[in-house]
DNA sequence: GTGCTTGCAAATGCTTTGCACAAAA
DNA sequence: TTTTGTGCAAAGCATTTGCAAGCAC
């Protein structure tokens, strides 16, 4: 594809996730207060590679024994993807992932199972994109091949 | 009438769009009665290659003076999904495109003006993509590229 | 203490549904 | 007439917001 400059998303993201660092020092590090409910939301996400739904990581904070709101799932990953710690993928109106694999990467989405599968970028290239008008800056590509059960 | 998840989309559709047939014979061609209603909706979208949100479909039908209600401006996208006839492109949780060029390609999504540009896809190939398991097929490639005005 | 965070519930925005009426075959 | 489609308003979801009370530093 075509590398220039660009910060947050798909192609362009800061340094690849280490999922051995301490989830505490990773937020700090991109400036977010690290808060018992934050710390809570990131570890379901940083402690490994993961595509979770919002929903998905509220049921496993609860699950996981701490007390957290909805709207504060929400507003922290909000936050957490604002600050490039992991990544939004939106396959369908009303379906959207929160993926913690930062590295860039694509996806199969599987329409029956209703999950997300990533495709390692070196496999992938994407040629050929015309240029982009001087006053427009490349915040990333997303690729999703959509798969389904075959019948 | 059933409206189901998406089927159609980037790399598999049917033939592609002929603006110069009749909308008319166009719904008829594809098994949907052409309704009153329905050839309003249809039009604004098959009459040339146009991004319309439902909304904007909604409003650019009643403007032309025809009394269409959400619901059926829902259902009708739906079926024309269904159908093969036009299709609907994700950019955002929430912001969903009805995208009447059903060749396959794809494209940029500006995110400040909120605006989708289509890239023609014999400039761009998507190489290197891992084989399906033996029980999936294929159902289409989307390619978004995402780019912004502010630096 | 000061300012950012949280929880709750209410509000939002988009989409679907139920049902009586109207139009098509 | 029998089937199919439409409008309206209500219901559904996922997500956001306003504000008082609570934490982090």
């Amino acid at each position: 594809m075509t590398p220039p400059k660009a910060p947050h998303s798909a192609e362009s993201c800061g340094s690849p996730t280490d999922f051995s660092e301490s989830v505490g020092q990773r937020l700090r590090h991109r400036g977010v207060t690290p808060t018992r409910q934050r710390l809570e939301i990131a570890s379901e996400l940083l402690r490994e590679p993961v595509h979770l739904s919002a929903d998905e990581v509220h049921a496993r904070v609860r699950k996981a024994g701490a007390n957290v709101s909805r709207a504060t799932v929400y507003n922290t990953l909000s936050l957490l993807v604002e600050r490039g710690l992991i990544r939004q993928v939106v396959v369908d109106p009303g379906k959207v992932f929160y993926d913690s694999n930062i590295a860039p990467h694509h996806h199969f989405y599987d329409t029956d199972a209703g999950e997300l599968i990533d495709i390692a970028l070196d496999d992938v290239a994407v040629t050929g994109l015309p240029e982009l008008p001087a006053d427009k800056q490349l915040d990333g590509i997303d690729v999703i091949v959509r798969v389904s059960s075959r019948q």
